[in-house]
DNA sequence: GATAAACCTTCCAGTAACTGGAAGGTCAAG
DNA sequence: CTTGACCTTCCAGTTACTGGAAGGTTTATC
């Protein structure tokens, strides 16, 4: 199978399949006699695999240890566990970062009129930092 | 007043605040005859309005635009306040991604015994795909 | 057989926003 | 005079691709 099709029941663009061959995430695929890259089956349900663990926000580097540990009969669910339970503490983190920013944002312009006077609670935080608004 | 105690004032890295002169993000700053750059208050305060409105999540870009909005005194507060809103929204996409990825994820977790077997759920819906569990 | 569309290949550059490090000049203290 | 802490520039690396150029292959059409 050519690497446009394999992209599709993958669900990756061919660039990107070209590109995890490159750096080593994926095992080089077989040439024919013409150079073309040849997909089997397994090397589908590969990608999908990974294109699953990329849609979850697993960094490449840790889709490379998922596939390791998929292919390891006698890995450890608890490391899959762990690896997984570290990504939503990410997940979370980056959360609490976006919550407390929009919060800030959002607070900003409501306190902004908006027309077409230059008169901007916005800009004045930006200029002179979080006011004490004591009362 | 030397690039390290602007640096300090504005809370930034030095090298951030070069970053930003290359980049034109601000003017360049007068030299001293050892070649030295040496910051005004008033650069200082562009600095921090920049750090700060970076702290809040707008791209490089977006401060760019801010900070000439800033500069603009026959600016229209509705022009900032879009910005900031379009930045609200931004995040909320931002944010909902990330809440889907994170249900999804630890609700796999909490599916895997999470012990010394190999088997998985968390590697089975990577390799499977999502499964239609009704019921 | 010529040609054009739609594949495929590799390689290089660009994205966002820095960050680290090397090589070398400057300054203040002892 | 030397040490350490500054400063300078420039180059490379980070993350995970994506776009595009230059060129070979295949397939269909005329």
């Amino acid at each position: 199978m050519n690497i446009s099709q394999a992209a599709e029941r993958a669900e990756l663009p061919p660039k990107t399949i070209r590109y995890y061959e490159e750096i080593g995430l994926v095992t080089p695929a077989r040439r024919r006699d013409n150079g073309y890259r040849d997909y089997s089956e397994r090397e589908i349900h590969t990608l999908r695999f990974i294109a699953r663990a990329r849609g979850l926000g697993f960094p490449v580097e840790e889709c490379r240890a998922l596939v390791a540990l998929y292919g390891d009969t006698s890995r450890k669910s608890a490391d899959v566990k762990d690896i997984a339970l570290r990504r939503v503490a990410e997940i979370d983190r980056k959360m609490e970062k976006l919550r407390s920013m929009r919060a800030t944002l959002f607070d900003l312009a409501n306190k902004c009129h908006g027309d077409g006077r230059p008169d901007c609670p916005i800009l004045n935080e930006f200029a002179d930092g979080p006011e004490s608004t004591y009362g």
